[in-house]
DNA sequence: TCACATTGGTTGCAACATGCTACCAAGAAA
DNA sequence: TTTCTTGGTAGCATGTTGCAACCAATGTGA
C-alpha cells in the first residue's frame, strides 16, 4: 500500500479532500497539470521532485481519480497524465491558494507568475464566498452543522 | 528550525502558500479555527493529533502569521490561538476544499458536516472562478504568465 | 541498422519527520 | 492542600522522503 489513510474516516469533507490529494507535491502536480504539463518528465523538471516520489504521487492521483493516464498526444509510445473532470474540479482550490499567496507572500513590485483570463489577458477576480442568495459571506457569517443527510 | 522550506523560493504563489501552511494538519487546524476552536485542547481532541505535532504546527502557524496567540477569552491564565486577518483570508481555500470533498467523496445520502449561511441556514453557493468582467472561467479559459511585475 | 540519448521509471539506503507513550510543571478546582 | 486539568516536553520506534545509482524501453541520427 502506498499511503495509509489518515483523515478519510472523517465526516468532514475538508478532511476527505486533503486525504484524497495526499500531500503538497500532489497539489503542485495538479497545479502543473492545469498549467499544461502532461508528461512525467515535465512534472519532474518543473517540480524538481525525486523521481520515485513523483512516481508514487502520480500513481495515487490516478488511483484517486484526479489524473488519468492516457496515450501520448504526440503519437509516441509513452503515456501522459491528464486531469479527469474530478481533477479539473480542483480549479477553485488552486486559484484560492494562488490568490492567497499573491496577497500575502509577495512584495507589491516582486515578480511572480500570474494566472490570467486567456481572452482578455487580465487577472482574475478574487474568489468570493457567497450565500445561496448571493450575499458575500465572511467566516463569521457561516457555521458548520456537524452532521446532516445532505 | 522547525521546518525546512521546500517551495518557498518559487515565484509561484501556489507554492509559497503551500509552504506557508506547512502540512495537512496545519490546514485542518485552520479549518477548526474557522469552526470556532481556540484552545490547544480543543484542537487536540478534534483532530486526534499527537500533542508534540500539534505544538509544532501551532508554533509554525503563529510564526507564519496565520494564527496568533492571545490571552484566553474566559479570563484564565491560559492562551488561545485565533486566526489573524491573513489566516481568515484562507477562508476561500477551506471552502473550496470542502466543496470539492462534498461533491466527490460522499454518497448522495451520506451524512457529512455542512457549512451553512448563519443567517438563513442554507448551504453556500459553489465557488466560481470569474474573469475581471465577470464571466465564469474554466481551467482552459485561463493561462499562466510565467513572470510579471504585478 | 547500429550506436547513442532520452524517457520513465525501480531499488537501496541514509536522513528526517511522525506518532506513541510517558512524564511534568503551572493553573484551576474542591 | 490535595487533586484534576491544561498545555506542553522528552525519548524512542516506525514510516516517509530524498538522493543516487541503475535499468529497460523507446526515440533519433548517421
Amino acid at each position: 500500500m502506498v499511503t495509509r489513510t489518515r483523515f478519510d474516516d472523517s465526516e468532514c469533507p475538508v478532511a476527505r479532500s486533503v486525504d484524497a490529494i495526499g500531500d503538497w507535491w500532489s497539489l503542485l502536480i495538479v497545479r502543473d497539470a492545469f498549467d499544461g504539463s502532461r508528461r512525467f518528465g515535465e512534472f519532474q523538471r518543473s517540480l524538481g521532485v525525486a523521481k520515485n516520489i513523483l512516481t508514487a504521487r502520480l500513481r495515487t492521483l490516478v488511483a484517486g481519480g484526479v489524473l488519468e493516464s492516457v496515450p501520448a498526444s504526440d503519437g509516441s509510445a509513452y503515456r501522459e497524465y491528464v486531469l479527469t473532470p474530478k481533477g479539473q474540479a480542483l480549479f477553485p482550490v488552486i486559484v484560492a491558494l494562488r490568490q492567497w499567496g499573491e496577497q500575502h507572500f509577495f512584495a507589491p513590485d516582486e515578480p511572480h507568475s500570474q494566472l490570467v483570463d486567456r481572452r482578455q489577458g487580465h487577472r482574475l477576480r478574487p474568489l468570493e464566498v457567497l450565500s445561496a442568495d448571493g450575499r458575500r459571506l465572511n467566516p463569521d457569517d457561516t457555521a458548520v452543522h456537524k452532521i446532516s443527510t445532505h
